[in-house]
DNA sequence: GGTGGTTCGACCAGATGGTCTAAATCTATC
DNA sequence: GATAGATTTAGACCATCTGGTCGAACCACC
């Protein structure tokens, strides 16, 4: 936690604080991310951060809490559904603002990848990538509930898989940003659903689906 | 590459050197791991080091280079098929030695992690990783040609895609090491190869080779 | 003893995260 | 506007660390 001052702190630099420390732990580790570098990028003075912040790692706590808030409120819950196919349509309007909200923040993928992927920083953002986690895992529990996700592997598993493929198809179509064809980008978070139904969903479901999905 | 005279040094300090070296990659990023830390752990001088190596990125890419060597060596490569129930039959045979390699080598999932991930070190071992990839990547596109794996999508992303959920169900099997069941270990590489084939086979062949190991 | 190879560790310039004193700035009151 | 007190900011400083250099000591061999 910031120190309380830190919310009365004008928002200008509030801001420019948090980006700056953001960009650096988006790009290094916890551990070869610098402060030094933050408080130059940022405009502030060495004592001017640790007036606002016990330490680094308060500050990297801080700035992942504010990018996943700051994602929760962008882009909002899941729609309810009664079904299997209200379970996946309305995983796919996820998706889809989940995408748009990534696309105009370059640094929030790699401060993702850093809090869940560093195994240094478990102590201090633990909580959060287990809350994150703890969210989804309980989404695909009520999607098995309605017969949408399947129910031969511990859901935990499940999540964690459906993390990883997101992550490295996220890295793909990041990757060959600059050349995208047209439509590519309106149609990755259909592609993306596929394959994690492909992984998540009973395999009936899946290829019934995607018998439906090739026919239109 | 390491200095010719690396290659004639005592095996002992050989080996000492490139575990200390391994072990720290392995735990941090290539920025924050330290040759003060991997002398000391190794046993030998600062100037010895530079002795063998130009600096630090040499060090790195020499474990890597090693490790992936080592690996290869002992996984050996792929048994040939000529039909799709040949690929998969063969790839599981693959996914086996595989398994039993990585479990004696505490290391080497987070130094590939480190190759693979950090982005910083894309000039140092790049060649390496794309290397790999590109294997897979073309023993995928032999699984095509027999109706193995799926043609709708392309082979680099398959091949992510197929690396990305290795690492999540490795890191699950990993984390419960000491709680595993009986039995547990022994069955891993076949249960990574069907979620591997979710991902990757035509969805006909995926859900009828479950529907096969279901009845079995 | 001479030569070449190997090893050591002091040294270097620069960097790190965090501390702390003093100056600057802000706020409230008169 | 002046003043006093509170708050904020700056940046020098600290101990420690970094990757790499280099002169000298050590070792093996002829």
């Amino acid at each position: 936690m910031p120190r309380p001052r830190f919310a009365a702190l004008d928002e200008r630099k509030r801001v420019a604080i948090l980006d700056a420390a953001a960009e650096e732990f988006a790009h290094r580790s916890f551990e070869a991310a610098s402060t030094n570098r933050i408080i130059a990028r940022a405009g502030v003075s060495k004592g001017a951060l640790y007036y606002y912040f016990d330490d680094k790692a308060d500050l990297f706590a801080t700035v992942i809490e504010s990018a996943i808030g700051r994602a929760e409120r962008a882009i909002g819950g899941m729609a309810s559904f009664v079904d299997a196919a209200g379970f996946w349509a309305a995983l796919l309007d996820l998706y889809r603002r989940i995408t748009t909200f990534f696309a105009g923040e370059p640094n929030l993928a790699g401060l993702l990848k850093s809090a869940f992927d560093d195994a240094g920083v478990g102590e201090i953002v633990g909580l959060h990538t287990a809350r994150l986690l703890a969210a989804f895992r309980d989404l695909l529990g009520r999607g098995v509930a309605v017969g949408a996700v399947r129910d031969d592997l511990p859901l935990e598993l499940l999540a964690r898989v459906a993390f990883a493929v997101g992550d490295a198809t996220d890295r793909w179509l990041l990757e060959r940003w600059d050349s995208l064809e047209p439509g590519e980008f309106e149609a990755y978070p259909e592609r993306a659903l596929l394959l994690h139904m492909r992984v998540l969903a009973p395999i009936e479901l899946a290829e019934k689906w995607e018998r439906q999905e090739t026919a239109s």
